[in-house]
DNA sequence: TGAGGGCATAAGCTGGTCTTATGAGTGAGA
DNA sequence: TCTCACTCATAAGACCAGCTTATGCCCTCA
């Protein structure tokens, strides 16, 4: 009812998101059905009885109004529209086990065995990814996570705080020893509404320099790439403080903005953003793992550190 | 930094998700309170008492054992864990609207007036992202979603029971017209451990018509794609009759395996799978809508095709 | 034709989570 | 400096969702 300004959730329905989807148990239900063929046997795996799954698959038909299950007295197949609901809760299952994964890390971080330090991009968007693989290996290993900008995290590594670090930027900095173990782009990105979201014929950095755009702000990470591309010329519209804020202005239409490829992945997927061409400037820039130089990483923190080089 | 509060050493790592990560309602409460920085608004936000908040709050911090929110009597804030804890839980609620939205265009089907006719992977990787956006423009558009392959999807639109559809592949189905709207690559990926993984040179055609492959089976849209691309050459070692089971397998470590890029992004982020360098062949394939030729779309239909197009 | 696996239904219990009612701390303005 | 308006915390009771146990029916296979 109440018009919330700016962001908004998803007032319409009246009922929040929750109530129309089913509960992480529930999905985890369906997927064990599917890989199973077998509400009995998915129950046995889940840890439930079969009339407790049968229920739940019950109401969860009843709650998407559509048959997920044929069941047979032979046991019980997807239909058409479960194979493409279990795909849709596999992802949703994902999301939450890499939740997990970064909250396990965040837990343990007192009195665990490795100890991470990463920048806020890495730490949001693929550390809890390489936690998740790295605990499919090692499950005895227990992980721990400190998030902050470049110099924190030389200042953890050095101060013995931390075990294995992980910084993007131009620079090492003194005293680490590095490898790169990928790269990130920053990106030019619009509203699709926006003109330079349908160009076709590249943005020059002149063009750039000289259009106002929607920034984190000076010190930031992603700022200080920019500015050096382009030569400190970087025009701000806003200047804001965090990549979420910068994104959702963004989206609204206020302006392009220049974000990182990583950030920005799912509203290019759904379309909410656009990446416009840009050429003859060089926004690449490299992830890097780094350690206190001469400490070469040995034990969980190689298994990491190897997990994160293809 | 983050603080960590009531420290319980309880080894009960194999209790399932569902019972670590807080559900979809208390990281929507999370969220609201992260945009509106007090508890008490938050609750009245997702409409539920301030106590009720508060206890959810709080028992969401001892299920994760990390403070989350900064209480004052002025206002509550996230800490430096609560930032990350929002971020992740952010992308959770993000695949819960994803699968909200695409179950609710299956509910509609019967009754809706846009009915999308989409091949299997355009309706599970793209679709959902699609509706949610158009779902955000016009809330009232009721739309059903029907997923088949090319010819299923031309069989509907021509017999009149779907509106708009959406196919992948090299010919654009007779009777239809069709409009590009972007484009899937398939791509060769191995798991981590692979010789391939580590190839710098690329993967020559006749390497890869001559190296067994984990494949989708004949006659799926991935493999006609691929069997024209080397001339109906293509060895399978394994095939499979699922795109997630060709993944399972080729995560495994069972060989290379031949994928659309769209259904292995969250690997290849993850590092689960790698992408091996492919030279002279291409695998590239369009993504098109289609209509009746002749009817070009109109209204909702319309809606949803320029949301397609940058 | 009986055994076994598969699913559905019924009844009762339990536990979590909501509500209302209240208290206590802080800051701003009269 | 007193009071109001705002914040969050706690307590006690109500309620409901979902579990378990105990059945029964259906089908297939030996």
């Amino acid at each position: 009812m109440s018009e919330t300004e700016g962001s908004r959730e998803q007032g319409e329905g009246t009922e929040s998101l929750a109530h129309r989807v089913p509960d992480l148990a529930a999905l985890e239900l369906l997927l064990a059905v599917a890989r199973l063929g077998s509400l009995g046997a998915a129950a046995r795996e889940v840890g439930i009885t079969q009339p407790a799954a049968s229920s739940r698959v019950r109401s969860m038909e009843r709650q998407l109004g559509v048959a997920l299950v044929d069941r047979s007295p032979r046991g019980s197949r997807l239909t058409d529209a479960g194979v493409l609901v279990t795909d849709w809760a596999r992802r949703v299952v994902e999301a939450a086990a890499a939740f997990d994964a970064g909250a396990r890390a965040l837990r343990d971080r007192r009195d665990s065995r490795l100890r991470v330090a990463a920048s806020m991009t890495i730490a949001e968007y693929l550390l809890p990814g390489w936690l998740l693989a790295l605990h499919a290996e090692r499950p005895d290993t227990a992980v721990s996570l400190l998030a902050g900008n470049s110099a924190k995290v030389a200042e953890l590594l050095l101060g013995g705080d931390a075990d294995l670090g992980f910084v993007e930027g131009l620079a090492v900095p003194k005293g680490l020893d590095a490898v790169v173990i990928g790269h990130d782009r920053l990106i030019v990105v619009t509203a699709p509404g926006h003109p330079w979201a349908r160009r076709r014929r590249p943005v020059s950095p002149k063009e750039l320099a000289g259009t106002p755009l929607i920034l984190r702000e000076r010190g930031s990470g992603t700022r200080q790439v920019l500015d050096a591309a382009l030569g400190g010329l970087a025009r701000p519209l806003i200047e804001l403080s965090s990549t979420t804020a910068v994104k959702a202005s963004a989206v609204s239409g206020a302006g392009p903005s220049v974000l990182s490829e990583l950030a920005v992945r799912e509203e290019l997927a759904l379309r909410r953003l656009v990446a416009v061409p840009v050429d003859g400037v060089s926004l690449r820039r490299d992830l890097r793992a780094v350690w206190p130089t001469g400490h070469r990483p040995t034990g969980p923190a190689r298994d990491l550190l190897s997990l994160t080089r293809a």
